[in-house]
DNA sequence: CAGAATCCCAGCAGATACTG
DNA sequence: CAGTATCTGCTGGGATTCTG
């Protein structure tokens, strides 16, 4: 009965994988932070006055970015100490988010690397025209 | 007839932001380095001894990368230009990666990312516990 | 050993509608 | 304004198999 061979496999790395995931912790947060939303997030507050914004503003500041996205992403990064949350309980509700100084910190460092991103990406394009021009030259069996 | 307005409005939020995306490229870019596995093969280049691992060490330095996704994180790498490929064509056939300068200065702030996790991670986990109890401690309706 | 091709599932993420 | 809840889809990504 291989099927059941293929199932107790998946389970065994699964499981493995799991362990792994326990015992190496950095991965994880490392993954929180490599998220997209994140980093564009983090960013939007840095930039702002006084790292604060209201819901919405980051909404505008990040077009493409979904409410769901928006909250989730938030809630993350609430969760994790990274962004504080203060509700203004007025009339027309307002919720301004700001970075702690823990996520002020995580942020220099992403804008270092988004710094690096705007400084070198005509290198990267280049060696993409160059990378594709040569797989358009090489077609496989046409 | 607010149905189609609303059909526009998507039309224009997309072209919009495909517009916003080719306006600021450096949005793609970051993706990319954001990317889980990104970060990961180019730490684990970043860390060996002259940068350079063959297909295989890859995979095992990288716990839970399948095949695919090394192949395929790698070929976007190769393309960017972070990383070149060396084949020799033995009989058991060789192939090592290595990171480009560009590739390494990448490494460089990557690493300086993961060691803020590794540094701030107990931190982050307090955060989480704190913010998970209080979670707890407020049922929403049960 | 290095990789391409295929199948297939899960979970992320977007749109929509409703609430306080 | 600031969310929450739900449905749905799309693609990221894992397992498997085959080739050079």
């Amino acid at each position: 009965m291989p099927t059941r061979t293929a199932a107790a496999r998946r389970a065994e790395a699964r499981a493995a994988y799991d362990a792994f995931l326990k015992e190496c912790p950095t991965s994880q947060l490392l993954a929180r932070i490599s998220d997209k939303w994140v980093g564009l997030i983090v960013s939007a507050l840095h930039e702002a006055d006084d790292a604060t914004l209201r819901y919405s503003e980051l909404g505008r500041r990040i077009p493409g970015v979904s409410q769901k996205m928006l909250t989730q992403t938030l809630r993350s990064l609430e969760r994790d100490g990274l962004v504080s949350r203060a509700v203004t309980p007025t009339v027309p509700l307002r919720v301004d988010y700001r970075l702690t100084p823990l996520g002020a910190d995580l942020a220099c460092l992403l804008s270092s690397v988004k710094l690096w991103a705007e400084t070198h990406f005509d290198e990267v394009a280049d060696h993409r025209a160059d990378y594709d021009a040569r797989a358009e030259a090489t077609p496989p069996a046409a």
